[in-house]
DNA sequence: TCCATATTTCATGTATTAATGAAATATGGA
DNA sequence: TCCATATTTCATTAATACATGAAATATGGA
């Protein structure tokens, strides 16, 4: 990933209502979750939910399908991969200070 | 790290100029680089770095130190990895399908 | 076709962010 | 003390982001 790319993706998370929205998809898995229901997950309007979907869209972190009435929504598990990997690796593990001490954590 | 603080570190860091000037803090390692020495690295005004070090220390990735003339900057190690970690172990790898391959690209 | 449901789009107002150049502050040396 | 260097602060302007509610769009069923 490039930095370009990296920031956006970045800036997309960057928010507390569209990180949330994000942990949500993340945690509900393939099947993903419709609109409705991040709606009332986030305790948010619909406008603004959409709009926050929108903007985490055009970030490419998650992807969305119409299935009958309701727009079901899914992490891009792929697009998330690819931001960590980048911030783990192209950006701060130049210095094994940061990143040996949280590998460590990692794999316990 | 509380969500409420990685958004604080994502929104820093969700910028070229402010993610190009902790990179260089990290590759320059734990003598820091002064804010000149970032300017000429950034190409950009001393205004203008010291307004994005600003946000950079507000957030708690940077830290900063008279040396002489100079303010050496410095890369927060401990808050980066923070930062990190959050992504990995609370936000994103509560599902193994995001952070199971990037583990494995990650241990080679 | 008509209607209810589900979601997006649009227009608006407000707040925040960002870059810029000039002025101010702090330090060390002559 | 005076001066050059290093950096920040300030005021201004332009751009972007955010939330809101009303209106528009799309779908499925009666």
């Amino acid at each position: 990933m490039e930095q370009s790319n990296a920031v956006k993706a970045l800036a997309a998370i960057a928010h507390d209502g569209r990180l949330s929205l994000i942990r949500h998809l993340i945690q509900a898995g393939p099947t993903g979750l419709a609109a409705g229901a991040l709606a009332q997950l986030a305790q948010t309007s619909n406008s603004t939910l959409s709009a926050q979907l929108l903007t985490l869209s055009n970030a490419g972190l998650v992807r969305s399908q119409r299935q009958g009435r309701s727009i079901v929504y899914t992490a891009d598990y792929d697009k998330l991969g690819d931001l960590l990997g980048f911030m783990m690796m192209d950006c701060c593990c130049s210095s094994s200070d940061i990143c040996g001490p949280l590998l460590q954590r990692l794999q316990t």
